[in-house]
DNA sequence: GTCTATAAGGTGATAGAC
DNA sequence: GTCTATCACCTTATAGAC
């Protein structure tokens, strides 16, 4: 399932560079619109070597986004119950916005992937990324009935973050398509415009 | 560049039907992962006489992007300078969400063609989008101006609710996931999220 | 206008030498 | 472990009969 087991150097170090390629075309191309000869040239090897290595596309694409859900869901988990409820989500909606900015290909490859439908993570969406969500959930919720945090719907809060910030590397081309010729400041322009925006709606007056 | 002139009854009602089933796939699978076999299929007619009413498959996919552009605009245009400026951008917002809901297939039909870097469309986004939104952003910073709304970045608020609102279409095979099994009223809850939210970071105090 | 048949090229994966 | 050669299949698009 998940090809050679990394054992001497070399094939550490090809395994990675297989990885590596596979992310950069996978999140340009989406799943079908990718292919093997071009991750195998991206990666340097030749075809039939890459697969020796992952014994099929799908292996490499299911290995791919298996191990950078972990990645992704880090900044929710960080969500701390103690800290204080609007900075800790102000301050989780700016990890997300750094992530963004910082690994948009991981970003892409999992928005290519959901908006078909998600056929090849739909159990990992309903397993633990449903789990953490839902324990954060309570957490907010929490705050809400402590009266630190406005009455807002936590699940729709959380998707609305996710959106407002991973939308800076999913629709990238779109974003610096209208900001055009003016778009080399956008990203802190956007931390500025959420921080803004997220404080003066969860603020409790 | 656009297909056979629809001319007959039977031209029109054929160039219609692959228009429709090329909708139902291309927004399932992205350019690539659809296959003119699928269209035709879902159009009830074969490949060859697919290909007698459009050239191509991209030039298929052309003649939806292009037409359904000005469905895809319409509730922006409609903002209107003269209106509460609170209220006028909650319309829109719901407008947005209304085709979220009604529209599911048009939007991932966008979202899979701006996720690959809009290799098919750039130009229209870089003319007619980008003028529309920087029409409405002067509004918008109008408003700002007046003291009638608080001051954001007009730029990125428009942004913000595209992707609220889009997100329950392009992701919905995730936030459904992550709902189960209460995700039925999805729709009305994040409108109310939405309205609310909007409103209390809008509002100047 | 619509069909069957097929050309032409791309693509995932394997065989087998080294 | 890596290569060249190749298979088998899929996919876009066309030819030509009706």
């Amino acid at each position: 399932m998940t090809g050679v087991s990394p054992k001497t150097r070399i094939q550490k170090k090809n395994t990675r560079a297989i990885l590596e390629a596979a992310l950069e075309i996978f999140s340009k191309h989406g799943f079908r619109g990718s292919t093997v000869d071009q991750i195998a040239d991206a990666a340097g090897l030749s075809k039939p070597n890459l697969l020796y290595y992952f014994p099929t596309k799908e292996a490499i694409h299911l290995e791919l986004l298996a191990g950078l859900m972990d990645t992704w869901l880090a900044p929710l988990r960080q969500l701390d119950t103690d800290g204080d409820p609007v900075d800790e989500i102000i301050g989780y909606v700016l990890r997300k916005l750094t992530m963004a900015q910082e690994l948009p290909r991981e970003s892409r490859l999992f928005a290519n992937e959901i908006v078909q439908g998600a056929p090849r993570i739909i159990d990992q969406i309903e397993g633990d990324l449903r789990d953490l969500v839902n324990e954060k959930c309570d957490v907010i919720q929490g705050w809400i009935k402590q009266g630190k945090l406005a009455d807002v719907d936590p699940h729709h809060l959380i998707f609305s973050i996710w959106a407002t910030t991973q939308q800076y590397a999913d629709f990238d081309a779109q974003i610096r398509g209208i900001l055009r010729p003016r778009n080399d400041a956008h990203f802190s322009d956007a931390a500025r415009f959420l921080e803004t925006f997220y404080r003066s709606a969860l603020t409790v007056r």
